[in-house]
DNA sequence: ATCTGTGCAAATAGTTTGCATCCTC
DNA sequence: GAGGATGCAAACTATTTGCACAGAT
């Protein structure tokens, strides 16, 4: 079963109606690989207005489908939770670029961490900045 | 020498000139162990318009003497940068409080991605998200 | 005297909300 | 037919910029 599949199952289960505007951002979603911004899923589905990119997001975020990344001061962006697919980010604070990444010990050091805090850590996000193969080329 | 007295010797070094509202800046950096918002910084100094406020923390940015630290979608802090002291962040999502931790394992395995990465990594960041102590109690 | 630093107000960017209408159930 | 879903536009929040003036060198 496809994520998108999934998701449509999760949001009938929690009383949601099938619209348009959320299916297609959905659709755009299931296409991704990595994270994308809200204006950039605006900006790529004409037909559906901003306000609706925000609330399908975070109708999606709560139900656990998507998260968000946060990559700078500004810019929020937002990729779909696979169930065993769990990566962190790497981004170029030259270009923006934001690449994929993961890693088995730091998984490790961080539920480490977890296990000695009085926190109940319910998730982690792990940001990587520095310079892209294709920038430290351009000098 | 205390970090505010090395942050007025380097924006000195830097070619800044010494102004009251950066300096206020300072020395509410110096009182503060863990990050503080730009608009908290505002709020508490009246005196300091909210556009200086913005302006030094970004110089300060610059020259290495401060960093950001993205918590959530919204709200951004800045703490102020000692050296030899690096630490991370766990956000209540219930109360947005913030505490600081460190992990010496964490910072290996970090450093181990670095190692085998593509990109020339400069910095990084880990967020944990989860409920702190004060607000499991109240269920 | 010069030129940077500052405060104010206006502009901008991203996100959220109000509301009339459309569409699903 | 009832009530959620949607698009549009207005409201809001955080941040940035323009500009005249004060202050540092």
């Amino acid at each position: 079963m496809s994520w998108s599949e999934q998701a449509a199952g999760r949001l009938n289960e929690a009383g949601f109606r099938a619209g348009a505007a959320r299916r297609q951002v959905i659709e755009l979603l299931e296409g991704e690989h990595c994270a994308v911004t809200a204006l950039e899923i605006d900006s790529r589905l004409p037909a559906v207005g901003r306000a609706s990119v925000y609330r399908t997001l975070e109708q999606l975020e709560q139900l656990d489908l998507v998260h968000r990344v946060d990559v700078g001061a500004d810019v929020v962006a937002f990729e779909r939770n696979d169930p065993g697919e769990h990566h962190h980010h790497m981004v170029c604070v030259r270009c923006g670029r934001l690449v994929p990444f993961e890693d088995p010990a730091l998984e490790r050091a961080i539920h480490g961490v977890g296990e000695g805090a009085e926190f109940e850590v319910l998730s982690h996000d792990v940001l990587l900045r520095g310079v892209c193969p294709r920038c430290q080329e351009k000098g």
